[in-house]
DNA sequence: CTAGGATCCTGTCAGC
DNA sequence: TGCTGACAGGATCCTA
């Protein structure tokens, strides 16, 4: 379930595979599941990827012939390359060491040197084939607010005025607020800053929203100097799996483990249809 | 306009 | 061993 660590390491990742013609150009897009390829297939056939970019947690291809493809991948989405390398992203399961394609791969992307697999269990991710001049207006695109890393306390303070009477975390969920924290980084941004996540987002204070910021900031950077969920994390040196999450949480599936602050346990509770996890007693309302 | 709940889909796990 | 319901790292659509 990658937020924007995950799919900034895939961005990296994709591009020492993908650009300046290492993948070579594209010889045919198989679209296994309908519902996961929005547009038309035949626009991308013999283009190379020139650049690759993220804006949120989209990832966006930009190829040679003026077309772009815009992927989100959701709840589920994996990225693998199969090369002369294997690089893997997205959501942790076995898919990563699995054969491929499986029953969870939706398109295939073959490239002269090597195939991409687009795997997604639940098939809420989706590639969208754009030109690269409409990639702005894209209906989610264009909605996406700043990045932590852009955007300051008075912003982020003023937007959570406007939407005062709902629980903070589901403010810094919505990426019409703030672009790139997904379920994980919200509830360790809201740990680093020590706000309780129900807290009504128009009692955050200018300051406390500032450190808000700078909590996303950190736990982010954090993730992403640990490779985010890749399969370099999740498969340990020995073969058997790793949770990359063990690197840097400190509540994300903590539950019933000390908070390493205060000592109090860490409990797991529901905000806006969300699993949400927090420490009682440094965390305050 | 906002807030909150249902919804898209497949798979896994806990509890009976 | 089934079966059932809850839940899952996301975002949108609908309703009040």
């Amino acid at each position: 379930m990658p937020e924007l660590p995950e799919v900034e390491t895939i961005r990296r990742g994709l591009s020492g595979c993908l650009v300046r013609k290492k993948g070579g150009r594209i010889l045919s897009v198989e679209v296994l599941e309908t519902k996961s390829f929005i547009g038309v297939a035949e626009d991308v056939v013999g283009a190379n990827v020139i650049e690759m970019r993220r804006r949120g947690k989209a990832l966006i291809f930009d190829l040679s012939n003026k077309k772009s493809l815009i992927c989100h991948l959701r709840m589920t989405g994996q990225m693998i390359w199969v090369g002369d390398e294997r690089f893997a992203g997205g959501h942790p399961n076995d898919n990563f060491i699995d054969e491929l394609p499986n029953k969870q791969t939706r398109v295939i992307i073959e490239f002269e040197r090597g195939k991409l697999f687009f795997n997604d269990q639940r098939k809420f991710g989706f590639i969208k084939v754009v030109s690269t001049n409409e990639v702005e207006e894209d209906a989610f695109i264009r909605k996406l607010a700043k990045e932590p890393w852009e955007m300051t306390g008075e912003e982020l303070y003023k937007k959570l005025q406007r939407h005062r009477g709902a629980p903070i975390k589901s403010t810094i969920l919505d990426q019409t607020i703030i672009a790139g924290l997904g379920n994980i980084y919200a509830d360790e941004a809201l740990y680093f800053a020590k706000i309780n996540p129900k807290r009504k987002a128009g009692l955050v204070s200018e300051k406390e929203a500032k450190t808000l910021i700078e909590g996303a900031r950190v736990v982010m950077d954090r993730s992403l100097e640990a490779g985010g969920s890749t399969l370099r994390n999740y498969v340990k040196s020995d073969g058997t799996k790793g949770d990359y999450l063990e690197l840097f949480a400190e509540v994300f599936n903590r539950q019933g483990q000390e908070c390493r602050r205060c000592g109090e346990k860490i409990k797991k509770m529901k905000v806006g249809g969300r699993g949400t996890h927090y420490c009682p007693k440094c965390q305050k309302v």
